[in-house]
DNA sequence: ATTTTTGTTAATGTAAGGTTAAAAGCTATA
DNA sequence: TATAGCTTTTAACCTTACATTAACAAAAAT
């Protein structure tokens, strides 16, 4: 087998420390790019295609979490791993808000570094691959637009979709016929699980159910404590 | 919300240790059963049924190893973590010949032990799902659905299952025409076996034979003191 | 005959989901 | 910086879904 060699974009301005991690990781065969700040980090992302970034959290010019969300704009998916300098609960839940997968506090373990970019690089390995691309559905009668945020029936007119709006249809259309787990859509657009998420995508299913009413063989069915399954029937 | 909690069968003679580690990984949302021995981790792991087992090498009365052989030999599937007390190369060895999925050195990193859980936990689980997780069944004019909980009748109307329906009856149907002994179910879907649940598997059993009433070859038999048995007629 | 086990229906309590509306956040633009 | 126009979250209230327990009848075992 062999699956080919991940790509990781380490940003870190301290340069003893920066150099060792990278060290680190190519030893365990991560192909590693070191940017010495936030700047270069975000030029390095542009020319590349990472699997994962590491970016420390204190830096001079660009901050971590402030890179995270220039990375966040041009890519939804990539994980993100903070370095802070020690636990700070302010910054890791800001953290969170940007959509990092994880966060070390410094000094770490470096086995347990590499275990959580095994972990992480794994699970999105398993979600990604086919779906990330695909932004064109047909539903029934509809037509979705992911890319544009718009939904047609019968080619009429067209309706807009907020952003969450469009991601969780899009996620339900990906698995059309099939379960659309609660937590997956939790987790891939709210990126955070607890009640008032919950409840929050629960009002995004009855705005998207309002939307899909045109059509009457198009339904989202609730499978109770898993989640949603959107069924076009084919029948009369 | 979500995954259901997964169960660990931590078996360490130490009582500090072991009460320590075992708060700390129910902190961290497993159900841990701690058995103080190996006499007592083997009880244990026969009554349950668990997800992994991490065993103390270092025990009065059964060492690890041997418990891991004997636990093997019931069930070839469960992930074995060993604790050693240091590293010892033959045992670690000897560890593997037993299929033990990892191993760790006292003292360890205690997050180490939670990524190696994770890891080990996916791991088993992505492979296991397609061979032993069977989601679909037909039984006599019916088709369970068992991932989306549903159950069909002639290609006809779904009704939905309950979780605890569905489970019943997917155990039921991987037994055709055989016993389904009660335990089994009270194990396996109730994780817990008592009059009190004993008599709500009853009250399941009475609402799957009220579905399965369309089709008058199939049927759920009781096997008086043992279990149930689902049966499909051939004949006219 | 009488004690156990099972069959079945109904009642209860709790959790999850459906829906609408109000509040809070954003962003852009005046 | 105020404001208009959106998006998203939170709150509230209601309905449905589930699992358990109780209650009583029937069947099987002793």
């Amino acid at each position: 087998m062999n699956e080919q060699q991940k790509r990781i974009l380490l940003v870190e301005d301290d340069p003893n420390f920066g150099t060792v991690l990278k060290d680190y990781l190519m030893m365990n065969d991560y192909e590693v790019t070191h940017a010495k700040n936030g700047m270069e980090g975000f030029e390095k992302f542009k020319k590349d295609d990472f699997d994962l970034c590491i970016l420390d959290v204190m830096m001079p010019y660009k901050d971590g979490f402030t890179l995270a969300k220039e990375i966040r704009e041009k890519n939804t998916e990539v994980p993100i791993i903070f370095l802070t300098a020690k636990a700070m609960k302010e910054d890791v839940l800001k953290g969170y808000k940007v959509g990092a997968d994880d966060y070390l506090n410094k000094p770490f373990d470096s086995e347990v570094l590499l275990m959580k970019i095994k972990a992480i690089i794994q699970r999105k390995a398993s979600d990604t691959v086919a779906d990330s691309k695909q932004f064109e559905f047909k539903i029934g009668g509809f037509d979705l637009n992911s890319k544009l945020r718009f939904l047609t029936y019968n080619g009429g007119e067209q309706v807009k979709l907020s952003p969450k709006e469009n991601e969780l249809l899009r996620l339900l259309a990906l698995h059309e016929n099939d379960l659309m787990p609660r937590e997956l859509a939790l987790t891939k657009i709210w990126r955070d699980d607890n009640y008032f998420t919950s409840r929050s995508m629960d009002v995004y299913i009855a705005k998207l159910r309002k939307y899909l009413k045109l059509d009457e063989k198009v339904e989202i069915l609730n499978i109770h404590g898993e989640g949603f399954r959107l069924v076009v029937n084919t029948e009369a």
